[in-house]
DNA sequence: TGACGTCGTGCAATCGATTGCACATACTTT
DNA sequence: AAAGTATGTGCAATCGATTGCACGACGTCA
């Protein structure tokens, strides 16, 4: 019961403590190695370091074994609620292995996250989970660069460099159209995500194929500046400008919440005369007014397979780049209703 | 535009490069030390650093300085969205000053929180800020221990042993009952959060008091097992079923959601027969059917003060420990009205 | 009994950067 | 011109833990 409180423990004062020089106490200490040490020994190390309160400094040992059991993530903004259950899956699966999650804002732009990435390297994380991809990345690049490990989630790069596990963006917005048209609806609008983003891109992609296959004209399609209530609604005012519709479907939930606004704003109800639909299903999206009807995004899912991928790929370094693509589905609420007359 | 990506450039190699010895190097590369240098050599040792791609071992330089760069982040949950704007703010401060966050998830018990806290502690983390404490909590005992500076924010303990940046708890519950009793409620109710978090406690103190100054009884309450929509709605049942209320002052606003569910299950309209108060104003809660009125907490503006304080503790260890309240303030939306009749 | 393994432990180098101290050079000062 | 003072660099120890190698002790077998 010493006061430990000001110097912290240090391998050496448990190996003098039990009598052994510290190389053996390190060995005693660590599960792989403690075969090596008569098995007395090693009871003797281990009830030093205890009564002492040893902890060993990963730092030191991270000198020295090059690994510092950090993983960088990168996210565009952590108060952005679609990010918020994927880093806590990938947190999750991180310290169920003995690893450490350095958490990262990129809010600005890519200058910014180059500085992100290189104070992450920095700290010589053993890996980093991206959530902030574009569609081509100099961020990937970066790390490749450095010979760090990466994974993306969420959001793709248009040519796969590294592994990737993201949503089936394409067939989710096509599960929308589908549900639209199904209600009836012919004259249906696209507010879609920034296009340098795979999301943008892939959900534009799948509006357009399933209005073809639905015998419909795509042309009713507005680009957000940014997946934002804001962006959401300056998007929808110039398309509601533009288009006598009967629905939209939006390439994200919050892009939806905007477009309400302008709804709302224009004395038009949903989905009385306007069926809305929103995507990735965001945590309490099924309190709004109305309920919105989306594409379900499996977050928690991709987030933990995104942790998995990259520390198989830390554990065996040769491993071949994967894409997951995880499938989406529609939740139907009470945004959506066949059109009038 | 060497090949570098195998071997991360050294310390060493740019003082070779540069032609001088890797002290040189160092100092040279540190501002605040590079004026011991020829500023010929400073530029021509940038230079080299330059050239080939150097970046500084933040972990083999904290070996030496006792400096880890490192500040610990513990929240019950990430994907909460209440912490989120915290944690998000608390990050940018960190970054802004050349810090990096772990951050960790520290939903199981106590036993778990005090693992994740010798982990964190493992890594040299320069300070931790916890969104976890209990009114007695012994994770911060286990940081005193430590001798590692630690700071509270959302959550207080009973008694004052680290700093700590709290919303004004009593002060926000009395703005809710007051606006209740304003717009005529006198049968009023109050749904607790767990009596073992200073929230919980202070806001159920604020709620009597309040109430004690209207001249009205308090003692239509229950409490809560935790902070979640399921437990929110647990509580309704038990409150609705003992007491004829026209309002229920809740909280937190998951528990408010809870309550709105049970509401809907028994047919009752809100505001129109029974009025809701949320608190913490936490994001989307404006677009839930009906907007909850709800008292607004600054979560950025704590995240942001906490970040601070611990940075001005880390730099200045003697510093004495200080409680921030920080007010909130009543925001009316639609879950309230006078009551019937 | 002597050669040879095996097992357990200690020694010392190592990881990469920082820093107190010593030393050399140049520049004042009297 | 000698002594004294900046000024700029190099040397080597240091932070704490890991690990290849060597060495001593013990046991076995011939």
């Amino acid at each position: 019961m010493n006061e430990m409180t000001r110097q912290p423990a240090t391998l050496q004062a448990v190996a003098d403590a039990a009598g052994v020089h510290r190389s053996t106490a390190s060995r005693a200490l660590n599960p792989d190695k403690a075969h090596l040490i008569g098995p007395d020994v090693v009871e003797r190390v281990q009830a030093a370091a205890r009564r002492i309160g040893y902890q060993r400094d990963e730092l030191a040992a991270g000198l020295r074994t090059k690994r510092s059991r950090l993983i960088g993530i990168v996210v565009p903004d952590l108060a952005n609620l679609v990010f918020a259950p994927i880093v806590s899956a990938i947190e999750t699966v991180l310290a169920a292995n003995g690893y450490s999650a350095l958490i990262a804002n990129a809010g600005g732009g890519v200058a910014r996250q180059i500085q992100i990435i290189d104070q992450l390297i920095a700290h010589r994380v053993e890996g980093v989970i991206l959530a902030t991809a574009q569609r081509d990345d100099p961020v990937v690049t970066r790390c490749a660069e450095a010979g760090v490990p990466a994974v993306l989630v969420n959001r793709a790069e248009e040519k796969a460099r590294v592994s990737t596990v993201i949503s089936n963006d394409i067939c989710g917005m096509r599960l929308a159209v589908e549900h639209l048209v199904a209600l009836g609806h012919r004259r249906i609008g696209h507010i879609g995500g920034p296009s340098h983003l795979s999301t943008g891109a892939l959900r534009l992609e799948g509006f357009g194929k399933a209005m073809a296959e639905a015998g419909l004209d795509a042309d009713a399609v507005v680009t957000a500046e940014a997946y934002t209530r804001d962006a959401g609604r300056a998007a929808a005012i110039e398309l509601l400008d533009r288009h006598d519709l009967t629905a939209v479907a939006t390439a994200n939930d919050l892009l939806a919440l905007g477009l309400y606004q302008e709804l709302r704003a224009r004395g038009l109800r949903c989905p009385d005369d306007i069926s809305v639909v929103g995507h990735n299903d965001m945590p309490m999206i099924d309190m709004v007014d109305p309920p919105l009807t989306t594409v379900h995004i499996h977050q928690a899912d991709m987030g933990r397979q995104a942790a998995e991928l990259l520390l198989a790929r830390i554990g065996k370094p040769e491993t071949d780049t994967v894409t997951r693509v995880i499938d989406s589905e529609l939740v139907v609420r009470g945004s959506t209703a066949p059109p009038r007359g």
